[in-house]
DNA sequence: GTGGTCTAGACCACA
DNA sequence: GTGGTCTAGACCACG
């Protein structure tokens, strides 16, 4: 679990936490029944607090990428194929979509960039 | 200027108003140098503060998409090709990239959503 | 008389006049004794209001970069020698030498700018 | 944090405070990593309105001047080398130095008083 | 306890 | 009539 935290982000910092997890995930560096680090240890690690780390795994735990396991504590949840992407992860998509076109990518350029970070996930 | 406003959301008033006017000009719902309406006009219009109008205003500038005329208020910014997604932009689209294909999109079923939204400003 | 305006900017119109003007007259574009637009032919030339460029007119003659002479209107006045800077001037002065300061700059290349900046209105 | 507002002045509170922090930190007043006082104490101590302290430090951290940490406050940023001046600190050395030529100083005369003004900062 | 957001006013500079 | 600035509060998100 290497995080790297940006305390002068405007992202609030257990955000950043669910944002990298959810990208480990889809990247394959955190597969399903992983365990996490507990909440004291990464809360330790990366100098933050530990109701921030709760935090992020609340979230996540919500958002179905995590489910806490009796024996082994917090583990990476099996993938919900099928289950289709949230609203915010549309409307997210949406707002993406209409800055890169302001930005002056065409839609090419804007489908290429898409693919290529979608892919990040893939080997 | 149809904005429509969750005041439940945890979004912040100002940045809805930031974001549906970026789809607005993506759209070509607003063309550039078309005149968006006063800071005090479109905080009634919503209910809303001048002050939360302003912020949002002040955002949009400051990102490039709107500029004020001295003479005339506020008014959309000429397209600045060439300027190339900004960092957010880009992060922001790797966490939905990411996100979909936990959502158990396939590369295609992707990038078809992505054409589809990217194109929502075409026509 | 050659005005570049930038109705976007946060500098107010009056003060850009203002200010091109004592640059104009640094340089020696403008000389003493000659004749600058009347309010109204300058106002139309620019596509502002009388009122402005009234202003920026009213603001040279106080600090004694114009004089109003019966005969001809307005006039660049007779060089101030030995005035000595404004309070203004020195205190913006030292604003900008404190951010060059911050941006990297030198003490050479500080005086290296300053020198070619200042030499801009010697030939 | 000693901060001289002047009340009368055109120059708006915000703006001071943003001129007063950046020749501190060009002083070496205030050092990279320090804390600044929060937004609440120095509106108290100035007798100032809380929003008013804020909009000096957003500008100054949208400057690079001050980095807010989230988990403590606003502090001094890191020196940013080789960032080079802005465009608005050139064009406001500029006119400074049209104004030193046209109040009679020598180029001399004007350099010797940017070196000062400059190494107000270095001692 | 920190900054972020928002309100409901007010006064002023600018054009 | 436009935006810019400022006030004196309030509530909330974050850590």
């Amino acid at each position: 679990m290497l995080l790297k935290l940006d305390f002068a982000s405007e992202v609030p910092i257990y955000m950043q936490i669910r944002n990298q997890v959810v990208l480990a995930v889809a990247r394959g560096e955190l597969v399903p029944g992983e365990r996490l680090p507990t909440i004291r240890a990464l809360a330790e690690e990366c100098g933050i607090n530990m109701m921030t780390v709760n935090r992020a795994y609340q979230q996540l735990r919500q958002e179905g990428y995590l489910v806490t396991d009796r024996r082994s504590g917090t583990v990476v949840a099996a993938p919900r194929r099928h289950a289709g992407p949230s609203k915010e992860t549309v409307e997210g998509l949406r707002l993406r979509m209409g800055e890169l076109r302001l930005a002056g990518l065409s839609v090419e350029e804007t489908l290429e960039l898409c693919r290529k970070l979608y892919e990040e996930g893939t080997e």
